[in-house]
DNA sequence: ATAGTTTTGTTGCATATGTAACCAATTCGG
DNA sequence: CCGAATTGGTTACATATGCAACAAAACTAT
C-alpha cells in the first residue's frame, strides 16, 4: 500500500529516531548553549575552557598531556593554548630537560577565571539533568559510559 | 591537604565526568565514523544524507520543510541540496503557485543510492547499540528523549 | 660521533559552518 | 492597487577545524 510516507518497497528510515542523529542534535544543542555562555561571560571557547579545566585540576602540563586529557588533537590544543596565553590566563615555559616541550601553567588571573566558571558549568549540567530523577541520572551515566567504551573500540 | 590534583581550595571539576563533554565526545565519535563511511562508500556528507533521508521518506519538499525535518538551518540545507543536484541525486523545479519556492524531489539515481544507504545506516546504529541489552536500549532511548525535550525548551 | 627515526608542537591549506546581508517573490495594510 | 513588511533561498564573509607538511629537539643504534 502507498502511504503518506513516500515508499514503494523502499527501506523505511526515520531520521528522527536514528540514534546518531539524535545524539548529534542533543550534543550540539547543549554545546552551543554552553559555548555562548562561556563566550559571553568569560570570553572563552569550549576548547579553551577544556584546557583551563585540565590545568586547573591537574596543574602544569605539556600540550601532549592536555591532548590526552581533553580528547582534542594537538592542533586544537596548540591553538587554544596560544589564545589563552594571549589572554594571560596561562603561561608557558620551556622544559629545560627537553626543550621541545612547553610546560603550561595557569596564571593567577587564569585561576580566578577558572574558579568562576566551574560553578557555572556545574549548574549548567545540573539544569540539563534536572528533568531526570537521581536513579535515571545514574542509569544514563552508566549507559553513556558503556556506549562510549564500545564507540572508541570500534572507531 | 595538597593532593596530586592541583587544588588549593579550588572548586573541584572533573572534565571527564562532565555530561556536556561526554555527550560531545560520544556524538563526535559516532558522527565521524559514519561520515567517513558515507563519504567513502556513497560520496555523501552527513547534511546531504539527512536531506536524502527526508526526501526518501516523505517525498518532494521545499527547502523550508527540509529544514524543519532535519534540524539544519537553511544555509546548510541550501548547500547540501545544491551539491545533491550537482550529483544528480535530486532535482528541483519551481513551484508555479509561489515562485520563490523550489520543490526538490529525489531522482531515480538518488532513490537507488538512498536505498543502498539505509541498511548501512541501520546496521551502523545496531552495531553501536549492540553493547546494550534490549531493555537498556529502550531506557536510553527514553532518557535521551527526555533530555532532548528539555534541552530544546531551555535553549 | 652521526645518520636515521621519533617526538613535540606549529603552520599552511582546504573544507565546513554560522551570521548577516542580500535578492526576488509574495503578502499585508491602508 | 502600492509601498512596507515577510518569506524563501543564496551569497559573502569571518571562524573553526582537520589533515598534512614542517621545523626543532631528542633519542637510537651503530
Amino acid at each position: 500500500m502507498s502511504s503518506a510516507t513516500h515508499d514503494r518497497d523502499a527501506p523505511h528510515f526515520a531520521l528522527e529516531a536514528f540514534l546518531p542523529y539524535r545524539l548529534s542534535i542533543l550534543a550540539n544543542t547543549v554545546s552551543n548553549a554552553i559555548a555562548r555562555e562561556y563566550q559571553g561571560r568569560f570570553g572563552l571557547t569550549i576548547p579553551e575552557w577544556r584546557v583551563m579545566a585540565v590545568l586547573g585540576r591537574f596543574g602544569p602540563d605539556v600540550a601532549t598531556g592536555i591532548c590526552e586529557r581533553t580528547a582534542m588533537d594537538k592542533v586544537m590544543v596548540s591553538r587554544a593554548m596560544n589564545r589563552l596565553i594571549d589572554g594571560g590566563l596561562v603561561n608557558r615555559s620551556a622544559d629545560d630537560s627537553d626543550r621541545r616541550r612547553g610546560i603550561t601553567r595557569i596564571t593567577r588571573k587564569g585561576r580566578s577565571v577558572h574558579d568562576k566558571i566551574v560553578p557555572v558549568a556545574l549548574e549548567h549540567e545540573r539544569r540539563i539533568l534536572s528533568t531526570l530523577t537521581t536513579a535515571e541520572i545514574a542509569e544514563f551515566d552508566r549507559l553513556l559510559a558503556k556506549l562510549q567504551a564500545t564507540a572508541f573500540t570500534n572507531g
